[in-house]
DNA sequence: TCTGGGGTCCTAGGACCC
DNA sequence: TCTGGGGTCCTAGGACCC
């Protein structure tokens, strides 16, 4: 199967409005307000080169690159090059689509020369879109993904279980999609610290530290191994959630509980347009400087708004009033079919 | 340097039941 | 007086991804 990832696709998607901006340094995020409390969504190779990524608070990048064209996130106008992009790939003979994002997607086909597939799905995405875009060819969907990094930009690479341990053996194990720092961190006090290390060692002998489902998935990720089934079946969300980070600490119990109406209207605003009642609500609530913590309650079905908003303030009742804070996050959880949430295992995004 | 906003899934531990 | 063994459900929290 191929893996199809945008390059830079949010400031690529911004250059395209403002053909101005191409070849300089672009930062995306927030309301494009340095000043603000706000990260990055995206940069352009440019302002990478600087060494600005998405996750960096704004305020940093900004400071990182002097002459950086700071933009606001504008949400609507990549969800719309993203629906082309998606629907350009549907349209490719043969090819089963499962999107993962915004600006990536998993294409199954069946074809003799993948590598002359891959080219003419470029050339069809950038001359729908005007977007360019690497493509990773593997036997599985993980090595698919992790050959797409290999391709960019605009490039195409092919990762299977010939050449896995060759390209990725000796690459530390944070370099593995559903590994980041903090697994890596316990791995390497387990003595594992590349990914042909990984893919070597007896997956039971990660239970004791992993658990029995995420053990044996990590040893099985080190090896590259897994699902080779691209799923196009429509993404049915769990729930709908909203957050908003406060340019200033929240201090007082009124304000928390202003803040809490806001977001539940917010959120019940998609709830409505979702059409299915609630069964759940999740308050998170981020101490200053930087603790999270999360309030979960399970409610009786409804789709009453009084009701649910009522559930949200009980919910604002548990927080600490002592402590600022700097954000506040609800979340509504809708039913799932019990066969949704039933003996599988881990499927981050839909692997 | 000081950390968004939207999601997914797994695990631990307590309550409760037989 | 001390306390099995199995199960389910719920809440909280951790980790990861785009």
């Amino acid at each position: 199967m191929l893996h199809v990832d945008l390059d830079q696709f949010i400031a690529a998607v911004e250059v395209l409005r403002r053909p101005e901006l191409a070849g300089k340094p672009i930062i995306v995020g927030g309301r494009g307000d340095p000043t603000e409390r706000a990260v990055v969504s995206t940069a352009s190779y440019e302002a990478r080169a600087f060494g600005v990524g998405s996750g960096m608070p704004l305020r940093v990048a900004a400071r990182k690159v002097p002459d950086a064209v700071i933009l606001p996130v504008d949400q609507e106008a990549y969800l719309a090059a993203s629906e082309t992009v998606m629907a350009t790939l549907r349209a490719q003979p043969g090819a089963t689509v499962q999107v993962l994002g915004w600006d990536e997607a998993f294409v199954g086909i069946e074809t003799e020369d993948p590598e002359a597939y891959a080219r003419r799905v470029q050339a069809a995405v950038l001359e729908r879109t005007q977007l360019h875009c690497s493509v990773g060819i593997g036997d599985t969907l993980v090595r698919a993904k992790v050959a797409t990094g290999f391709g960019k930009p605009a490039g195409v690479f092919r990762l299977t279980a010939e050449n896995w341990l060759d390209v990725m053996g000796g690459r530390p194990t944070k370099e593995l999609w559903g590994i980041g720092t903090k697994v890596s961190g316990r791995l390497a006090k387990l003595g594992i610290n590349t990914v042909a290390e990984l893919a070597a060692c007896d997956p039971q002998d990660l239970v004791p530290e992993f658990g029995p489902k995420m053990g044996p998935w990590y040893a099985q990720l080190g090896r590259g191994d897994g699902s080779s089934t691209v799923d196009d079946t429509p993404w049915v969300p769990h729930g709908h959630s909203r957050e908003t980070t406060f340019q200033r600490n929240l201090t007082e119990r009124a304000q928390v509980d202003d803040a809490v109406r806001q977001l539940a209207a917010h959120v019940l605003e998609d709830v409505a347009a979702d059409g299915r009642p609630v069964v759940g609500l999740t308050l998170k609530v981020r101490y200053a400087p930087f603790v999270t913590k999360t309030h979960a309650r399970k409610i009786p079905e409804t789709s009453d708004r009084t009701e649910i908003l009522a559930r949200a303030l009980e919910l604002a009742a548990s927080i600490e009033a002592e402590r600022p804070i700097r954000l506040l996050g609800l979340r509504a959880e809708m039913p799932m079919p019990d066969d949704a949430r039933k003996g599988h295992t881990p499927t981050r995004s839909g692997w």
